[in-house]
RNA sequence: GGGCGCGUAGCUCAAUCCGGCAGAGCAGUGGCCUUUUAAGCCAUUGGUUGUGAGUUCGAGUCUCACCGCGCUCACCA
């Protein structure tokens, strides 16, 4: 049974006597003719108009955000999707009776309607004077923040607002309810994802669906989460990436197709990391990387200027510019300025670890070259990719479903996107070859079989479709809540995800 | 998983350093108030101080364990 406040008995005992007298606490239907901007808007125009005087009539809906009982009179300020608006209740217009009914029984955060005509008060605000209300929906649960003050240049003052971390992410109903800061996060969201759609649609890609059920995991390296089918009894993990069924689409002729959907990735969590996350992946017939470079940074821009109004962003205090073109960077020349180790002249492990000792550099021993490298990469790099920047060729041994370069087999054609030192995305010329595909997938499996749990598990459907041909392509792949939070200036990536996971309550 | 920090009324926070009656504002309840807007004024309700144990005459405060969250490191294509 639910254990209710005294808070909440109060207003229980409230929604009783409401309808021991008839009233229904939860009606059915609603009626507005207008938003809340809607009908400032008409009466600002009928104010301006020839025919000044003309009354505004509109019934408005709403969520009760605060009330002003002034014994004969009553002013409240409800909310809607379109923002706020103040009701003036008075005595003269609605007798005593239905006075006393607003000011004992709606609380902070019920539902109202309410119809009258439209006129500015003295202290100029534009305000409905009701001439008839009904209850839509009563709370029972006092929203977390009641009051907020509107300063004279219009912004908004939360006194006593949701900030706690934990309960806003937990409750993100009361969060959205009551912090307008949380609802505009999300529609920034929407704006970008809406973006990155428009961006490939116009570009002839076609958006796809692949399953998030899959028989064998495969197109990153990170543990899966598992599942079971009862009937079928089968084994399934959840996506950690949709590469590999996306590339079977080339396979099909399908030229250019992208999806943005989730990935699960069974590890740690983070402020970066969230075990369900959105993933934007795309594959584009006949371009290369190269090809792939310029497009991130058009779409990337494209989608900042869409949810922002401009390619230039502050996250976390330093100015952003996501402008193409965006700092190129050759890996092995960035390590070389940074640490002085060259890892084209270290072709194996062994010497890339005799390397770093020659230079006095700190290392993690007995892991490979391509891992070695990675790690350079953290250590070195990473942290000063503040500007948008592209790193670009990577070791082939951490990159199994990316081409090598012609004339260099132990580098693939593949760049990373960082921005404000976080990997954005991540991206290559993909490999087509099946017969090198299912070496790579072996090497993997030995390599991974030695210094690591995670398997890299051959996929033998893959491969039969890349024996049927695969066309050259560049793929693609981007945390879209990354991008969310470099476009939304939020540290957190559970700051933009409406439900992030979160341990078991009690 | 390691380190550091936090958890007090429905919400925001005091009291913790140096143990001595657990407080304020808002919200709530009763009253006054016909242009307020964090309305105001008078009165008033509300607490297992995250959970459990220990030290002590006495614990919100000190100690230990646990739970949750945050930061950070590790992990992470």
């Amino acid at each position: 049974m639910t254990e209710y406040t005294k808070l909440e008995e109060i207003r229980l005992e409230k929604i009783e006597t409401l309808r021991e007298k008839g009233i229904e606490t939860y009606p059915t239907r609603a009626k507005r003719t207008h938003t809340s901007a809607e009908a400032i808007e008409a009466f600002e125009m009928a104010e301006e108009s020839a025919s000044q005087g003309e009354e505004v009539l509109a019934t408005l809906t709403g969520r009760l955000r605060s009330a002003r009982n002034l014994g004969k009179i009553s002013f409240a300020h409800i909310e809607d999707g379109a923002g706020r608006v103040q009701l003036f209740f008075r005595v003269n217009d609605i007798g005593k009776e239905k006075l006393d009914f607003f000011a004992k029984f709606f609380d902070l955060g019920d539902f109202i309607q309410a119809e009258g005509t439209m006129f500015r008060t003295r202290t100029g605000e534009v305000t409905l004077r009701v001439s008839d209300f009904k209850l839509l929906a009563k709370a029972v649960t006092p929203l977390p923040a009641a009051k907020d003050e509107t300063l004279e240049d219009g912004t908004v003052v939360h006194h006593a607002a949701l900030e706690d971390v934990q309960l806003r992410a937990r409750q993100r109903y009361a969060d959205l309810a009551v912090n307008l800061k949380t609802r505009e996060t999300f529609k920034k969201r929407a704006a970008i994802t809406r973006s990155l759609r428009d961006f490939l649609d116009e570009r002839d890609f076609l958006e796809v669906e692949t399953p998030i059920l899959q028989p064998i995991y495969g197109g990153a390296a990170a543990q899966p989460f598992t599942t079971h089918h009862n009937q079928l009894k089968q084994e399934l993990y959840l996506r950690i990436s949709f590469e590999l069924y996306l590339k079977r689409l080339l396979v099909g002729n399908l030229e250019r197709v992208y999806e943005i959907g989730r990935d699960f990735r069974n590890e740690g969590v983070s402020y970066k990391h969230n075990p369900e996350f959105t993933q934007l992946e795309f594959y584009w017939a006949y371009a290369d990387y190269l090809q792939v470079m310029e497009l991130t940074e058009q779409m990337v821009a494209y989608a900042a200027e869409k949810a922002t109004g401009s390619t230039k962003v502050t996250y976390q205090g330093q100015e952003i510019d996501f402008t193409p073109p965006w700092n190129r960077l050759e890996m092995r020349q960035g390590l070389l300025d940074e640490c002085g180790v060259d890892i084209n002249e270290c072709r194996d492990a062994s010497s890339l670890h005799a390397a770093l000792n020659e230079k006095n550099i700190e290392h993690p021993a007995d892991i490979q070259r391509g891992k070695l490298i990675d790690w350079m990469v953290d250590e070195f790099l990473e942290a000063k990719m503040i500007q948008p920047t592209f790193l670009y060729n990577y070791p082939r041994e951490i990159s199994p479903l990316a081409k090598s370069i012609p004339g260099d087999p132990q580098t693939v054609e593949r760049f990373e996107g960082f921005v404000a030192g976080m990997e954005l995305c991540n991206a290559f010329t993909e490999l087509n070859d099946p017969i090198d595909q299912e070496q790579r997938f072996l090497e993997m499996g030995r390599d991974y079989d030695e210094d690591d749990e995670e398997q890299h598990p051959m996929d033998e459907d893959y491969l039969r479709a890349m024996r049927y041909g695969m066309p050259p392509n560049g793929g693609f792949g981007m945390g879209v809540d990354r991008l969310v939070m470099l476009l939304t200036d939020k540290h957190s990536i559970r700051e933009v995800l409406l439900f992030p996971h979160l341990r078991a309550e009690e």
